[in-house]
DNA sequence: CTAGGACCTCACGCGACGTGGGGTTCAAGC
DNA sequence: GCTTGAACCCCACGTCGCGTGAGGTCCTAG
């Protein structure tokens, strides 16, 4: 009588080909997502096709990160599925920007710690709570919003770009620096291209935003000292100076 | 006698404004990263500055995602920060990898959903499974590293451009059609532009990979129909004539 | 009939706290 | 001095998705 359509498989079967544990198939029993419809006399577990369909539906489910607590009330009433997903992917991007945060300052503690060769430990101690406080300086001026909106930016215009634009701030400033030195005239010449890329790599952190532009500027003019020293920005004086510039073209 | 530098703090005052919550600060105790050195004679705890500097030290490394444990021994024993925090930052890099992943298939079936309309959730459900049916067989043509690779430079290249990319694909298919459709020659001067760019996105694609590339001709040959069908890729045919288009060249 | 592999059901553990619950202690107002 | 409410104390369970034994039963091949 066991014909085509009555297959069933034992837990150990269904753990092997689907690639899950024995005790993962279990639990998913206790929280009630995949039950086997059957049960041999003497209580073991047989899965049937309708099971097996179920399990598959739950391992994607699981997959795209969703509780197996939503996934169970998905499956079992008509729930919102493309809401529950925009749901999800609004959270799988905070959690993205979050991470990508964390990582580039890893990687600049990292960088630092490599480039200063046998650093020791309490330095790096000291230089990990300059970089916290920084960070949290940082949170001071741009808000939750702003600051996702810039890891946004970063991810669509790509990290090779953002990197190479930081890269040449430095050289930037070097140069008109030595103009300032010269005490060549804000209007000249020289400096209008250096103003406008100046203004070009402003434009490339806001990308027009005005809030984002805001909160940068009022930081630059609250924290000039500090970023000065530490990251080798602009002076007041070098800011009125492209100033003068822009006006005068 | 309670002059300066014998300032303490109770419990409360320190969670105030630290932001912690006072739970986390006995929890902070509880496995030994910040214990107050002094206690009232009815035990309230009493936080000297020691403590605070401990602690600001704590949530610091806490904030790179390092865990109580390892903080614990790291204030207490002399141990290789820097090498903690390069495998953190590993760690971090595989997490951003798979959350990519993530994000891309999420954002692939919310797109889905939306231009569907009302899509309703069986159907979606079903488009769910045909997707991790797909990552599968991806996966089965890509190695773990591979794909981390590919998301990596999706990341530094710019989602936006790999976006227009994609998006050209189809024109691109299209008007190679359309000549071969007109009967003209691979070696035509009119085919040279469009096989020229057809090697272009490929190689934006793999970027000189040898790996990426083998897997990627490989997984094309294997499943042509189906990926033609679903995602209307190239026809063998196509492939043969834009081969021998830059033979010809 | 026996061995060992597959199955069963508890039940604790993880990590960083949140969240009560029930009981002291502190500081201010009467 | 007494009361009241805020702040403190400790204890202990819950979270989430299983991993990992422990101790016992069942199945199947030799």
């Amino acid at each position: 009588m066991p014909e085509s359509g009555d297959t069933t498989w034992k837990v150990g079967e269904l753990a092997r080909f689907t690639g899950l544990t024995v005790r993962t198939l279990h639990h998913y029993e206790d929280v009630g997502v995949v039950v086997p419809s059957r049960r041999t006399a003497s209580g073991h577990r047989l899965y049937d096709e309708r099971d097996l369909r179920r399990l598959y539906r739950v391992v994607a489910l699981r997959d795209l990160g969703l509780s197996l607590e939503s996934i169970r009330t998905l499956l079992a009433d008509e729930v919102d599925l493309a809401g529950l997903l925009r749901d999800q992917l609004d959270h799988v991007r905070r959690r993205l920007s979050a991470l990508r945060a964390l990582r580039t300052r890893l990687s600049t503690l990292v960088d630092t710690a490599d480039s200063a060769g046998d650093i020791a430990s309490t330095d790096l101690l000291a230089l990990i709570e300059e970089v916290s406080q920084m960070e949290e300086t940082f949170a001071n001026y741009f808000s939750q919003d702003q600051r996702a909106r810039l890891e946004q930016r970063r991810e669509e215009r790509g990290q090779r770009v953002i990197d190479a634009e930081i890269a040449e701030w430095p050289q930037l400033i070097a140069r008109v620096q030595d103009e300032m030195d010269a005490g060549t005239d804000p209007s000249d010449p020289r400096v209008r291209p250096l103003a406008r890329r100046w203004t070009e790599l402003l434009e490339s952190f806001h990308g027009g935003d005005e809030g984002l532009r805001d909160s940068l500027y009022r930081m630059q003019r609250e924290n000039s000292e500090t970023i000065r020293e530490r990251h080798g920005g602009p002076s007041p004086e070098m800011i009125a100076f492209i100033e003068r510039a822009n006006a005068a073209d």
